[in-house]
DNA sequence: ACATAATGTGTTTAATTTACACATTAAATT
DNA sequence: AATTTAATGTGTAAATTAAACACATTATGT
């Protein structure tokens, strides 16, 4: 065999066109985000909902989610979705895993992309309340629409995750807070109890916190300290996972 | 306002109908799967590729994608454009991320859905060849087509973080391995050395090693003993990660 | 003034990780 | 057959981290 048949048997280039009229031909598939906006209040974790659009699922709740444009960055569809029902923007999003299951959807072949949120309730004020939006106490979520439960509880564990790996928590607490305050945090949003002098130790050694010199105000029990977060040090000193564990 | 205009305000309630004229009108897109195969051979950590279908990218090298059919299950494409690219049918694939920008391919709106797995390259035989299918260092992966390099970049973090989490390195093993070629797995794939004495202390006191009581044969120094991994202990002894750390 | 309920601070113990050294065994060499 | 070589196999001590636990302090509210 020569070098140029074997370079036509083994290779099979396509022109941009043949792959074109693929990509414009009937493989096509409607692609949406679904948003799963987790925000904290009064030392809750809730997450937002919507009562469906459709029909087959009235009176069941959903996250919020819409098609995506086919002129559209997947991100940028995932932040328009969120603005478009909730009136938030400034939110950071996060992408977590995609659902192609071909009967995931009624209406029809519909892939989505979930993505996933961590917000303050009280910093973030809803514009929206189309299908009556609102917060939801995790606690309570079940039966959503959809496979919308199996989304939930997808970006709820992940969450869980990312919350002891990164420094997602200062977010959503005021920008000077105190300890109780981001014990609070974890507890709520890890679902366990935690030894509040040992958590104590664990921030002061990570040593990522800055002393404010100032106290609580207005608190009905002794005033604690407060601290805000050293983005700075943490950006410098980010440590890369590296133990076998499991 | 009453209780029912009330209603009627806050909730639009779609039609199935009405839906279904959204997700088959023009509001659809091409999607695709991108796998990105990890294989462990001779100690070194190397990944399949194939020179790119397309034109414009004539001579780079790509992952193995194809568009996903309108009426298949997302998993179930990937596991089909694996075997059809590959031949490999016996493989695990997780998804990993969706690279959605809209300039991402050069054919038009292609959202790309990655997935990933961690093989042994000498037990799985390649039947296909096609566009010079085979394994790469993963050390001389640079400048891959389209946006191919970031998901690469991105399956290999991916790949490290979970090898360290589960036991997914035992796949890649003989049956039965000693533990120098579980050392050499984990140094491949993390791209670090170890100590070869703490590293068996980890291993035997995490406890899920059964002495097989056999040694090596045929090694050109002192044989080691063999081990085999104990599957079902893990299972049930699996530990859900608590404790922050960042 | 007192009781209350939270904050703030350690100490002790256990568990885990890290650093490091030497004897043992089989293959390869002389 | 004796020797060299290069890996395996086993500890031990020090340092770090995590877990369990107790008491004094401070502001609030009665």
């Amino acid at each position: 065999m020569s070098a140029e048949d074997q370079s036509k048997q083994s290779t099979n280039i396509k022109t941009l066109q043949a792959i074109q009229s693929e990509v414009q031909s009937t493989n096509k598939i409607a692609l949406s985000v679904d948003c799963v906006i987790f925000g904290f209040d009064e030392s809750k974790l809730k997450v937002l909902l919507i009562r469906s659009d459709l029909k087959k699922y009235l009176g069941k709740w959903s996250l919020l989610g819409d098609l995506v444009f086919p002129n559209e960055d997947l991100d940028a569809a995932a932040y328009r979705i969120l603005k478009q029902r909730t009136g938030l923007s400034d939110v950071y999003l996060e992408q977590v895993h995609t659902f192609g299951n071909v009967s995931r959807h009624p209406a029809g072949r519909v892939v989505t992309v979930a993505y996933c949120s961590l917000i303050n309730v009280q910093h973030h004020k809803l514009n929206i309340f189309d299908n009556e939006l609102h917060w939801h106490d995790i606690k309570t979520v079940t039966g959503l629409a959809f496979d919308h439960q199996q989304i939930f509880d997808t970006c709820l564990r992940q969450l869980q995750k990312r919350v002891q790996e990164h420094p997602l928590g200062f977010n959503l607490l005021p920008k000077k807070f105190s300890l109780r305050d981001l014990q609070n945090l974890y507890e709520a949003i890890l679902d366990i109890k935690m030894d509040r002098r040992n958590f104590r130790k664990k921030f002061f050694s990570m040593d990522f916190l800055i002393d404010l010199k100032e106290m609580e105000q207005d608190v009905p029990h002794r005033p604690g300290k407060l601290y805000k977060f050293n983005y700075e040090k943490y950006e410098k000193k980010k440590k890369k996972l590296v133990g076998i564990d499991f």
